[in-house]
RNA sequence: GGCCUUUUCGUCUAGUGGUUAGGACGGGUGAUUCUCAGUCAUCAAACAGGGGUUCGAUCCCCCUAAGGGCUACCA
């Protein structure tokens, strides 16, 4: 069997999403599973939507995630240029090509008559498409389109009648009736090709052995398969890739949500999550096992388990994705990857002193069961920092059911216990703290939370011993001693 | 409208002509003798509907319904 080539196809009018991502990562996987090539080609052909960072965001995309291909833009192969629009003269020719046999034509109607025949064709209800009016024009006729001056385009001759029909690697057998397809556009008026002549031309000379594309190409499939035969050439085997949806099953969009890739990075996800999340998007490896990191993938992914139909993203499961990735890194890994949070918080200066590196070494352990996003850092151990923290939920510093006075008692004794910290063992002064529910006939969080406000300014906090133990007695009593006061005077 | 296509817990999915239809996220409950998170345990939750074929259908066939895609000189 030949080496198997597949190619990721996009084009530079926007930014990378993460349906696009989809169709990159599975085939990226497919050719590395397989001991093939990954080839990344760039779809320039319509010059009215090219985006100027769109390029950049396809490159940085790739390496963010990891995902390297073996030929394309900055690594040229033998079938370069990877471009489109630096292969224009290629599409001309196979186009010329497809005219001289008699498979295609030159179409001189313009945008205005395409419009008028449209709606004409919509007011009436008749079908939708190209009248195919230039088809069979006489030599005569061709002349006169000529001397006007109208710049043709080419359009494919589709038969008429019979069917045509595919195998789909993933849908299985697809058949349509050659009636309901078009004479669709292979070069437009401005010289380029369109995607359908483009695509074709292009895996051909490139040796593509497989298209794994999302779903909404099936319909035009049939149109590539004729193209194919019209060339006289073998086609690659399909795959059409389950589409990806936003939770109200419509196709994701914006609205849903984030879905360009970059903006997941800038919202604090890793790209382990990432690629793991995606990667279950239509695929699975089996029924019990589901975290797996790309070199995993990339050995274990197989075509046959893809299935048909629209998978739904979910980003409260790719949140538990990029929690647990979270919990996965080392204490080093997670200083790294979170410093650019603190900094920007102003909690670490921008060129850190080795003292504050040790500080985050200390607490890196104390927010890392608790992130979800790396953003969820500054918040969780943002109260380590400074002399005394910022008081957010200051009331619940009074229990129910307790009087405010007993609060100030409560604390004072605490601290009194608190004062040996450092020299008693931890458990020993939980065990004295917590006797203080006997004392005062309260329940444990009576005693705990006073103290846990009083040093966090938050009822939602890390262990208090691990905490207390890393700003030390000094720190500790001081900000019990302030909302000590703080009570008193209210 | 036409053509193509999909359908298992809310979501991602596993699965078989005979199973207690399995796992994960999310949700509920409990444990971790301080909250939150984490971890562990546990519970609820699905074969779209209707016809066939068959001793037996979630699984095979047909129809219906609902969803999705395409219907550009865009990809």
């Amino acid at each position: 069997m030949d080496k198997i080539r597949v190619r990721y196809a996009p084009s530079p009018t926007g930014y990378q999403h993460i349906g696009g991502l989809r169709t990159a990562l599975f085939n990226y996987l497919f050719a590395r599973a397989n001991g093939g090539d990954f080839i990344l080609r760039i779809e320039d052909t319509d010059q009215t939507r090219y985006f100027d960072g769109a390029l950049q965001d396809i490159f940085d995309t790739f390496n963010w995630l990891g995902i390297g291909y073996d030929e394309g833009p900055v690594k040229e192969g033998a079938h370069k240029p990877y471009f489109q629009s630096q292969r224009l003269e290629l599409y001309k020719k196979y186009a010329e090509l497809l005219v001289e046999r008699g498979a295609a034509y030159y179409c001189y109607c313009d945008g205005e008559r395409l419009e008028q025949m449209k709606k004409y064709q919509e007011e009436n209800k008749l079908q939708q498409g190209y009248d195919r009016r230039c088809r069979d024009l006489s030599e005569s006729e061709k002349a006169d389109m000529i001397k006007k001056g109208v710049t043709p385009v080419i359009r494919f001759k589709a038969p008429l009648e019979g069917k045509t029909k595919f195998e789909d690697k993933i849908l299985g057998t697809i058949e349509v009736d050659n009636s309901t397809l078009q004479d669709f556009v292979l070069l437009k008026s401005d010289g380029f090709p369109t995607y359908h002549l483009a695509n074709i031309v292009d895996d051909h000379l490139m040796g593509i052995t497989h298209v794994l594309r999302a779903q909404e190409w099936v319909s035009s499939t049939p149109n590539h398969v004729l193209l194919y035969k019209a060339f006289g050439w073998e086609h690659p085997q399909f795959c059409h890739l389950p589409m990806v949806m936003g939770e109200d099953g419509q196709k994701l969009s914006k609205r849903h949500g984030a879905t360009q890739v970059m903006e997941f990075r800038k919202n604090g996800y890793l790209p382990e999550a990432i690629i793991n999340f995606i990667s279950l998007l239509g695929w699975s490896y089996n029924d019990a096992d589901e975290v797996f990191s790309l070199s995993e993938l990339e050995k274990i992914f197989n075509i046959d388990r893809i299935n048909k139909s629209p998978a739904v993203f979910n980003y409260a499961k790719l949140k538990w994705f990029n929690g647990l990735y979270i919990r996965k890194k080392t204490i080093d890994e997670l200083i790294d990857i979170t410093l650019p949070y603190f900094k920007e918080k102003k909690l670490v200066s921008d060129s850190p002193t080795d003292e504050e590196m040790r500080f985050l070494t200390k607490i890196a352990p104390l927010m890392q069961d608790r992130m979800e996003l790396l953003g969820d850092c500054t918040e969780i151990v943002g109260f380590m920092f400074g002399e005394y923290p910022e008081y957010k939920t200051w009331e619940a510093i009074i229990p129910k059911k307790v009087e405010p006075k007993t609060v100030i008692d409560i604390l004072t004794d605490s601290k009194e216990i608190l004062k040996n910290l450092g020299k008693e063992k931890d458990e020993d002064l939980q065990h004295k703290l917590y006797s203080l529910t006997e004392k005062y006939g309260v329940k444990a969080g009576a005693i705990f939370m006073p103290i846990r406000i009083a040093i966090t300014g938050t009822n939602k906090s890390p262990e208090l011993f691990p905490v207390m133990n890393i700003l030390g007695v000094e720190r500790t009593l001081k900000r019990m001693d302030r909302a000590i006061e703080t009570l008193k005077r209210s």
